[in-house]
This record gives structure tokens, sequence and C-alpha cells, in this order.
RNA sequence: GGACCGCUAGCUCAGUUGGUUAGAGCGCACGAUUCACAUUCGUGAGGUCAGAGGUUCGAACCCUCUGCGGUCCACCA
């Protein structure tokens, strides 16, 4: 063993242990010892964006996942953790702008896209690596050889192939719609990356012309040279008489407009505001394009995206910067006498989260989601979304709100279920085209000659389209760029593989052999589809029709062609034959029944009997390798496609035992024309991350993304695998500030981790994130409380060094000390309870641990620590000598309990005292707590031990005795049995002889507890306060106790009707407190 | 306007299905320094559980109302 230095010093050691830890590939699942059979256990990373600097509330949501991922790791599970970065697409190409337009003053269109997507890629790659070390930083145990990028090439295929399946759905259309327009970024933004800034604004009360009936009220009196309607409430009886009546109204002088304006009646006009009318801008206002959506109202667009007024709001104004126009419009109503009135109204304007300019409502041609859309529901072959049947025609609206409210997903907070009911009932169309450079491009191309009427329709391709396919013509791609959650919405399963090719395996429909009962495999006889197999071929085709197949592969036998041609022909895709899709080969048994091959040669499947040929007939081993082949080709050729695959029965059983290491005869044998769903990746393996590790088991993010993120990837997984993407989602709080502040730059009020790393270390950084935070609320954070943290990773290494400094059995120098070497007969009434105490907090802890208790976890395990182990046993140890063993058996169980919140101190302990040829901490078995020996017996008796030594000393303190002194104890007990057992510790804890005695001695200083009387000498010391007071103080406070337990027990009503054990307890507490009284009371006398 | 959260010791927070004389850490006060650790040890003070009603044998905990602080959503014509 090497010298454990005095104090520890984290950066001593953290960067060379996560170095060894990642060499030793012990964060891959694939590399922990018996992998294979190991329950998988998966989390994602949330994906900072790829340009971003590690902050403290990255830090949080690592120590939280981290402690998950060690701990399930250590407890047998096939632990993933993937890491990632995320594009992030709107936020990247702002910064790479601001820095472009700063340092040369150059535009994105100075640029021009190519040059602008080139610089943000060089940028994004400059930066992408600080993350992840940052990461490394922070002891984070990421399987780095998964790690992903949203924008990254297979990120970019599930993107597509998601787009492409939507949009052959419906599910994606494209529309004009009013959106959030930034006219600074000159791009679209969806609601939530908008902020409002309150303001005062002018609110002008005025009539469109003297011979309008209404007056209306609005802050933006331009945009009513666009107005096609007056909406004033249903239930207003001012105005009940008008509506439905249609006026032409000359507005905005002769250079402007005649407004055609219909007075409608909408439920969203309030009765208070203003004049209770207003003016209906559909193209410039949401609200009000929602109204001319119901009212059926046309759409007049007088603002362009520049910001300035178009044709439409009349030559005068056509050119004019909106705020010119409004002073016109102003000057023009002025002038005509039209103003009733102007006042001033608080209002918050929406602006642009990233640049902070004002946006404006316009309508635009855009790319939408359609939550309401029906679709029919995907079949997962792994684990389908439960309650929705595959094919089930639903809404993605409906599939968000059935997952979370049958609890197929659960959130922790559970509040927030109710957060997200809510937003899922509110949720609008999703606008999901950004007018950016930088993203995924939107997979759309346009023919732009448009040579037949076909070349109209928008060519969707998750292929790069370089010719028009009805004219050969050329194509434009869509300018525009996906909102960057489109991609993360897919991370839990682009980051697993997906897109595979999905493979459809039919059985062809009954056949005269199925049907006479006798076996075919001579390919030259033609045995036909029966009127039933017909049938059954039409069924399945029409569960088919609701895949998106892109060709149908078929057996070269007669009722395989013909079953093809069915599918093939009402799909309307091609068929390709393969002779491997051939039935099994019967050599002698060719035309016998059915029964008599099955006698011979029984559940092959589950007998492993693969190698037999009865008859010379084919070998089970030989289908399944042709089977293989064919799989090995086509996944390589249709990766993100699904084909149909019409074959015979024994080759798709074979295809199916394909994806069993070790075969069960679970696999069903495949009925006639029954469908069996897989998928594949590009190496023909249906034993994928994706089979492996998803749906995955725990999301844990900020609350603050539930609407963004965490809802989009239930929406897109649910949509393109018929899952749900995740079991648990894990909400941390924000990190604030001592003050509770949000932590920001400007403030300066923000600790940076990668400040109090090095100055504290990270477990310490960890430990402070973890204790004290409560799911979904806000944790306060300083740096004392580092600090503190700080202290006690001190205190765990001086607590090892103590007990690894000590002289032991050679032999079981670095062995693992288990249960059997703790002899009974060995132990001390001492050493008992601190084992008892060890099994309970290691049942505790897990128990935590498991309902993502991370602060009452660390509490408990801390208290432990430092109380139990640190300040009681280890003193005890000391004066009873010898406990090499017990020792450290605690000390072992103890660094494997700790390991997941302080993986370095933990592990640096572990190399310096028991791991053997370098074996890591990290990958050791959890404490099994099961097995661990409890002593209740023995905790009651320290616990009067404790409250022994802690009277005394507090005794002493009391009377000011000074500490060196050694005084003569006295005491009256009635457990002087068990406190015997341990006089020694006892004496040594407080610095005292101890004396049980029958009567407690006069004219002794006194103290009275549960335990007895006790006693000692009087010091000659000038301000030793006055015992009679002391214990008259006492003895009010037992009476007072007294008298409350005495009226208890004397209600009536509480003895008859509380359970029997609480007044148990109760009589149990009153015998204490009168026996506590009686000592006092003959003190005092 | 709608919804949600919080209010417990000077500060930060625990308090599991109602059954404690309401807990922890930090801070504070007093005392201790060769013996694992001063990044330490010992002892102690400190709370009408925001307020008011109600349910109950029993309320920090359940219900209603009020107050204060905070967050989110919608709207702002």
């Amino acid at each position: 063993m090497s010298e454990m230095p005095k104090a520890y010093e984290p950066q001593q050691h953290e960067d060379e242990i996560y170095a060894r830890w990642e060499e030793s590939g012990s964060f891959i699942p694939e590399n922990l010892p018996d992998f294979a059979n190991r329950e998988p256990y998966t989390i994602p990373v949330p994906p900072p964006n790829a340009t971003a600097t590690l902050h403290i509330g990255h830090a949080a949501m690592l120590a939280i996942e981290d402690v998950l991922i060690r701990y399930q790791r250590m407890n047998g599970k096939r632990a993933l953790w993937i890491p990632g970065t995320d594009h992030a697409a709107i936020a990247t190409q702002n910064v790479v702008e601001k820095m472009i337009l700063k340092e040369e003053g150059k535009s994105r269109h100075d640029l021009g896209r190519a040059e602008l997507v080139r610089r943000i890629e060089e940028f994004v790659e400059s930066k992408r690596n600080r993350i992840k070390l940052q990461f490394r930083k922070m002891g984070a145990s990421l399987d780095w050889s998964r790690e992903a990028f949203t924008l990254d090439e297979q990120r970019s295929r599930a993107v597509r192939r998601v787009f492409k399946n939507m949009f052959d759905d419906g599910v994606i259309y494209r529309g004009w719609r009013v959106i959030n327009w930034c006219p600074r970024c000159a791009s679209t933004l969806s609601d939530d990356e908008l902020e409002t800034k309150p303001r005062v604004a002018k609110l002008y009360y005025f009539k469109y012309n003297k011979d309008f009936p209404i007056t209306i009220a609005t802050t933006q009196p331009e945009t009513k040279l666009g107005d096609t309607a007056v909406a004033v409430h249903p239930s207003d009886e001012r105005y009940t008489a008008l509506v439905g009546k249609t006026f032409d109204v000359p507005f905005g002088g002769p250079g402007g407009v005649v407004l055609k304006i219909r007075v409608v009646a909408d439920h969203n006009v309030e009765k208070e505001f203003g004049t209770g009318a207003l003016g209906v801008t559909p193209a410039h206002s949401m609200i009000d394009y929602l109204m001319a959506l119901q009212n059926n109202l046309p759409l007049v667009h007088v603002i362009g995206e520049d910001t300035k007024m178009l044709e439409a709001a009349g030559k005068d104004y056509a050119g004019l910067p909106y705020l010119e126009a409004r002073e016109k419009v102003v000057a023009w109503l002025r002038a005509e006498n039209l103003i009733e009135k102007e006042e001033d109204t608080e209002q918050n304007a929406p602006i642009c989260e990233r640049c902070k300019t004002e946006i404006i409502p316009l309508p635009k041609l855009q790319w939408f989601v359609d939550v309401n859309k029906k679709f029919a529901f995907q079949k997962s072959p792994r684990k389908q979304v439960e309650g929705i049947a595959p094919g089930t025609e639903v809404s993605l609206k409906e599939v968000m709100r059935h997952v979370v409210e049958t609890d197929q997903i659960t959130m922790i907070p559970e509040r927030f279920e109710k957060t997200y009911m809510h937003w899922v009932d509110n949720l609008l169309d999703w606008c999901i085209s950004r007018q950016l450079w930088y993203g995924h491009r939107i997979p759309v191309w346009f023919c732009v000659d448009k040579k037949t009427d076909e070349c109209a329709a928008p060519i969707c391709s998750v292929d790069e389209v370089i010719v028009c396919p009805h004219c050969s013509g050329a194509v434009e791609q869509d300018p525009d760029v996906l909102d960057t959650w489109f991609s993360s919405g897919t991370w839990t399963f682009s980051t697993l593989g997906w897109p595979y090719t999905r493979v459809i395996f039919v059985r062809h429909g009954e056949c005269e052999t199925n049907a006479g009962g006798f076996l075919n495999s001579d390919v030259t006889k033609e045995f036909h589809l029966t009127e039933k197999g017909r049938a059954q071929v039409a069924t399945t085709t029409e569960m088919l029709a609701k895949e998106k197949v892109s060709a149908v592969f078929a057996s070269p036998f007669m009722r395989g062609q013909e079953t093809a041609a069915i599918i093939a022909n009402a799909l309307q895709v091609p068929t390709r034959t393969d002779d491997r899709l051939r039935e099994a080969g019967l050599g002698e048994f060719d035309g016998k029944l059915s029964s008599e091959f099955d006698a011979v040669t029984g559940n092959r499947m589950e007998s492993h009997n693969w190698d037999i040929t009865p008859g010379d007939s084919e070998s089970f081993r030989s289908i399944r390798a042709r089977m293989q082949n064919f799989l090995d080709d086509i996944t390589k050729e249709y990766v993100g496609k699904t084909i149909v695959v019409v074959s015979h029965g024994d080759p798709i059983w074979a295809a199916m035992s394909l994806e069993q290491s070790n075969l069960q005869a679970d696999l069903v044998y495949p009925k006639n024309a029954e469908m069996v769903v897989r998928e594949y990746d590009t190496s023909g393996s249906t034993v994928g991350d994706l089979n492996t590790y998803h749906p995955m088991d725990v999301l844990e993010t900020g609350y603050d993304i539930l609407p963004n993120w965490v809802s989009r990837m239930i929406l897109m997984t649910a949509y393109a695998l018929g899952e749900i993407p995740f079991k648990t989602v894990y909400l941390h709080g924000l990190v604030r500030d001592a003050e509770g502040r949000k932590m920001s730059k400007s403030l300066g009020n923000g600790i940076d981790p990668l400040d109090v790393i090095p100055k504290y270390g990270t477990d310490a950084v960890r430990m402070a994130l973890l204790i004290g935070q409560t799911p979904g609320n806000d944790l306060r954070i300083s740096e004392e409380k580092i600090a503190g943290f700080r202290n006690f990773s001190n205190k765990l290494w001086n607590v090892s060094r103590f007990i690894l400094s000590m002289d032991g059995d050679v032999a079981l120098d670095r062995r693992m000390i288990s249960r059997i070497d703790l002899d009974d007969a060995d132990l001390t009434m001492v050493d008992k309870w601190i084992l008892s105490r060890l099994a309970n907090v290691a049942k505790e802890f897990s128990v935590a641990l498991d309902e993502y208790d991370f602060s009452r976890a660390g509490e408990m395990l801390r208290d432990f620590t430092w109380n139990d182990l640190a300040d009681w046993y280890l003193e005890c140890a000391k004066v009873e000598g010898g406990k090499y063993t017990v020792l450290n058996y605690v000390l072992q169980n103890l660094l494997k309990l700790w390991h997941p919140y302080m993986p370095f101190v933990t592990e640096t302990i572990w190399q310096n005292a028991y791991a053997k040829d370098g074996a890591f901490l990290m990958i050791e078995t959890w404490p099994d707590y099961t097995s661990m020996t409890h002593y209740p017996e023995a905790e009651r008796e320290f616990a009067h031990v404790q409250n022994v030594v802690t009277a005394i000393r507090a005794l002493r303190n009391d009377y000011k005795i000074p500490a060196a002194a050694i005084v003569p104890v006295s005491m009256v007990t009635k457990y002087k049995a068990e406190l015997a057992l341990s006089e020694a510790v006892i004496k040594k804890l407080t610095r005292s002889e101890l004396l049980f005695v029958d009567v407690a001695p006069e004219g002794q200083l006194a103290t009275v507890i549960e335990e007895g009387t006790i006693t000692i000498p009087k010091f000659e010391t000038a301000e030793s306060p006055d015992e009679k007071i002391k214990l008259e103080a006492e003895r009010d406070s037992v009476a007072h106790y007294i008298t409350a337990l005495k009226e208890k027990l004397g209600n009536a009503d509480f003895v008859a009707r509380a359970p029997a054990a609480v007044v148990e307890k109760e009589h149990g507490k009153l015998k204490e407190a009168e026996e506590k009284f009686a000592a006092i009371e003959a003190r005092l006398k």
C-alpha cells in the first residue's frame, strides 16, 4: 500500500483516474463482465449546444445522471449512458453571425449560404471537443464510443427518414400561416423562442371613417390597412344589431385602401377592453388569424418581411417602414378628426429570445407537423405502446396524451404530468421550418420548369433528388432548415442506430399443399394458393397498406410468387424473386405428409437439432445460413426502408431464430399469410443497440425543457417506432445562487464549475449539487456549501487512512472481506452496533436511490460516515483495539456505496487499498444488503452508551470541569449490565472513572437522563452554574410533558379510537417520564 | 385571466400513508491541539411549522379561505 498523504488533494488524482477508467473501456457496457446476461439500463445525456461551455446546470445534470448510471452499473445492469451534443441551429448560427459581424463587419448575406455554413461548421468543430473534455472533468462515465451529434450523418438520416414518413402520412404539410417573424434574424420563430418585454404603448380610439358605426381601439394603426373585420363579443348588446353586416370603408386617405369590413362575433373579444370592439387584421396578429379561420375571413398581407409596408396597404403607404406608416395613419386620422381618445396602455411585446428584436406576426408558407391528423400507428418489433394496436388510426396529440395518462411514462415529480397534459391539450400544429442556413435542410425539392401536371407536387425524399422524377428537369431544394427540436426529438432512437431496415416477413397464404397436408420442395411443381389462401393474403395486404413498403421480395415457388403478386400489385411496388427465400429442401419427403417429416425432425429450434438431414432434406442450420446471407445483402441496400419478404414457414422461422443467441422456443411458427416484423442494422442483425437499449429507462433533464424537448421526443418516438422513448422522466430544478437568483454572466453571480473543481475537487462539487436538491425544485448553491463537502471528502479520506494504517491480518490484506470472515463470537457489542448500522444504511441508501431521492440518500450516508463511523465507532475501536476485519469490511462497503456520488476519492482510496491488478471500484458489485446482519439488541444497547457518554460530557461542560481532568463518575442505573459491557469505552470517551452505585452520592453535581442519575464531585470553580436551578428547569419540563401525556391518555376518545400500538407507545412514554421525574425529585430533596 | 410551486431554527433545506418533546448542514456561543483528520473534536443556544377557519381521538402533514414570494401558459387588440 502506498503512503496516503494527510489531506486529500483531488487535483492530483482526478484526471489520471478518469483517463484510466476511459482507457479500460469500462464505460462501454459490452466490456462489463458477463454483459450479455445483464439487464440493459439506458439513459441519454441531454445534448448541450456543441458550442457551450460547462456551466453549473450541466454539472448538476451530469452529477445526477452519473449517480444513476454508476449505481446501476455496480448493481449488475448493462449500463449505457450515451453522450452527445446538439447543433442548436438558431443559437449557433446567431453566435457565429454576430462574431463575423463584429470581427469582419460582414453579414450572412455578404458571405452567402455555403460560406456561412462552412464557417459555422468550422466554429462548431473547434468548440465541440471543449464541452466533451469538460464532461470528463465532472467524472461522467459516458460511453464515448457511442457519441452522437444531432447534425452528423447518422442523425441526419434519421431526421430525413422521419420527415419523409410524416410527409407521406400527411402528418407534415405546407401551408400559409401567420408566424412569428424576427426581422433581424430574418426567420420564423416558434412560440418557444419568444420572450416578452413589458412596455407602454399608445392606444388609439377611432373609427375607420365618419360613416363607420363602431369605434375600435388599437396600438398599431398601420395594421388597420389590412383589416377585414371588426369583432365584438357575442353577448355585447351594444353591437348585436350590427353583427353579420358588411361595410365598404375607405381608409387612410386617397392613397390608402378601401377596406371590406364584416362585423363578426367572437368569444375571444373582451367587452371591457378598449371599446369592446376590435379591428381584425388576420395577416398580422395571431389571435386575429385564428378568428379569421373561424369566421372565414380573407387575409390581407400589408407588412413585408423587411418590415416595410406592401402594395396592399395602398400606394401612399407601400414601401414605408411600418413605424413611419403608423405615424402617417395617425396623422391622417387626426386630420380627419377621427380620433376619439388616446391613452397609454401597458403591454408585453413579444421579442426574439436570441436578439431581442420585436417580432412581427405575418403570413408565410411554412412546414408544419399536424398534431391532429390521424395516421396508422406503427408496429414495434420490440415494445409496442400499450393500448394502441398497430395500424390504429391515431393523432400525435392522442398518442402523446395516452402514454402519460396510462403511466407508460411517469414523471418525477408527478405534478409535471399535469403541466404536460395541459401543454398537450393546448397544442397547435408545430411549425418546423426555419429560415436559417445552418441545420437539417428540409428534404423536399421542387421541380423548376414544371413541364407536366405532376410536377407541381413537392418531392420529398430521404436521398438527394437530382432531377424531377416526372419531367427529368431541374429541381430546387426547399431553402429552409428544420427546427432544431425536430432533430433532438429523435435523440433516443437516432443515437441507437435507427433507421434500421424494416423487414416484414409474410408467409405465403394457404396453398393446395397446406390444404392437403403434404409437402412440396420441388420448385417445378406448381401448387397454387387456395381460395382461402388468397383471402388470407388480401387481409394481410390491407394491413401492409399502412406501411411504406419499398419492395417485395419473393420465394421462387408458385405459392410465394402468387402471394407476392397480390401484395405488390396492391402496394404498387416492384417484386424481386430471390432463391434464398425458397422452401426448405425436403429430399425424399417431397410430396409426403408433413406429419411424417415432423415425426422425424421434431422441434429443431428447441432441440438445437440443426444438423440432421433425414431423407437428404436440408438442415436447419443451412436454412438459417441462407436467410442470414439474404438479410446481410438487403439490409445494406434498404437502410431506413421497409421491405416485404414473402417466404415459407421454415425459412421465416429460421430467420426469426437468428436474433436469439441461446435459443428458446418462444418463437412461434408463422401461420399462413402471417406478418412477422423485424428491424435489422446494416450487418443484418436484429441484436442491435435499438433492440437492446430502447426504450430507454430514464430521461433526466431540467423542467424548463419539458415542452420543447421531452414532449417532442415522445411525439417523434411514438410516431417513428410505435414505442415510448423512455419509461421515467426525472426533472431537476434550476441551479440558483445563494440569493435564489438565476446565475448569469451579467450578474456575475455564477459559480463556474471549472473554477471550483480545481479548488475543491469534483466530488465536492457533485455532492453540493446532489444533496439539498429536490426534483422539480430549484437548488441554491454557494461556494461555502461546496467547501463543506470538500471537508467531507477529506473526512472520508482520513477515515480510510486510519483504517488502512492499522496492522492487521496479513492474510486478509487486499482481500474482499465477506460476512463469513466476521465471527459473531469475536464481535463486541460495539462491533455489532456498527455492522447493524451499516446493514440499515446500505439498504436505506439503495432504496432511496431507487426512488430518485438523491438528497436524502446522500444525507443518510454522510451521517453514517461522519457520526456513526468516524465519531463513535473509530473512537471505540481505539479503546477496544483489534478491529482490523470489521473496519475493513465496513470501509469496503462504504467506498462502494459512496462511489456513485464521489467517484474520484473512492476510486483513489480503493486503488490504494484494495484493487487487485488495478481492478476498478467502478465495476465492483454493489453491497448486498440482504446478506448483512442486523443486531437490534446491540443498537439499543449502544444507544444507552451514547446517551451516557453525551450526558457526562455535557455535565463536564456545564460545570466547567477542565478538559484534561479525569473525574470519578457515579451512576445509578437499571442498565448496569449493558453499560458495564462498554465500561472501558465510556471511561475513555468521557475521561472519567465510572462507578456503578445503588444510591447517588449526596453533595455532588448531578444530571438525570432516561438511563439513570449521573453524578460527579463539585469542582472548585467560581462560575459553575447552580445545579439546583438546572435540575428544577429539567423537572418542570418533564412535569409539563407528563401532564400533556396524561391528558392524552385520559381522553376516552383517544384510547378508544387510536390504534392500540399508538396508545401503548404513549403509556411507555409516560412511564419513562415519570421515572425520570421521580429521579429528579429525589435529587432535589 | 388560467395553472403550478414555495412559505418549518439567523441562512439553505429534510420531515415518506396524519400518531416526535419537529430534524440536518451551515452560521452562532462556550470548551478542546502531539496520539486518522483544525478541511478537526466535544457541548450548547435557537422554531406558536406564514395567518385564520375546518375535518379528526390526534394536523407541519388533509380541506377551505387569506397573505407574502416565485414560476409557467394565454392575452394584451
